[in-house]
DNA sequence: TCGAGAGTTCAACGGTTATCGAACCATCGT
DNA sequence: ACGATGGTTCGATAACCGTTGAACTCTCGA
């Protein structure tokens, strides 16, 4: 059993920035939420909680993906995204850091 | 020296949001920081170090205080602003929270 | 091989939002 | 009272973004 997969991530601004937008928006957000919900998360599973098409499914998940949120890897024909823990932590760090005042 | 203005901010649903859509455009996270590293800060200083005009700093401001994520007060013909760590500790608290899968 | 189901891509639409100049209000010093 | 300075408000504009249906690809099972 991997316990720590995580690639001991350091944000960049840029990752920063996109982070910050992937939350912005509250469906994307409680997809999020169910995402960290269940351990292996099918992209179909998600298609019964939300009155959404599969396009916006789809179009949410490459976001949260991109800012590095989600990772996900094809099974057959299913796509299995599980959340990166380890980068909201670096993400809560950074931004409690930059508004520390230094 | 009143050292814990903070009246102990639980977060409701509507904040949340609002407060993930503050953070994620990058001007206005820029202002935050600025802000967070004064310990007064009126809005003409933040008007030196963006090239942004007075309607445009006003209108972010306005949305940091909105989030609850600024306190402003005025002091004469100024616009003293104050970051709010507490809401900012609350906020990333409960991103944590909600994507811990229970 | 064929059909059904899971996801992706694309063009289009509608709503939100960041930005600005200009006009405005408020406060301070002279 | 007046001018200068700090902020606000108000259209207007341009860019961005969430959403969709439709057409497409890929994989599985019969």
């Amino acid at each position: 059993m991997k316990t720590t997969p995580a690639p001991r991530s350091k944000l960049t601004g840029k990752q920063f920035d996109l982070i910050a937008k992937a939350l912005a928006d509250p469906r994307r957000m409680a997809l999020l939420e169910v995402i960290a919900g269940e351990e292996e998360c099918a992209c179909q599973t998600l298609r019964k909680e939300f009155p959404v098409s599969k396009a916006t499914i789809s179009f949410h998940i490459k976001e949260l993906v991109r800012a590095g949120l989600v990772e996900a890897r094809r099974d057959g024909q299913f796509l299995q995204c599980e959340v990166r823990r380890d980068v909201l932590q670096a993400y809560s760090a950074e931004l409690l850091r930059r508004t520390s005042g230094k």
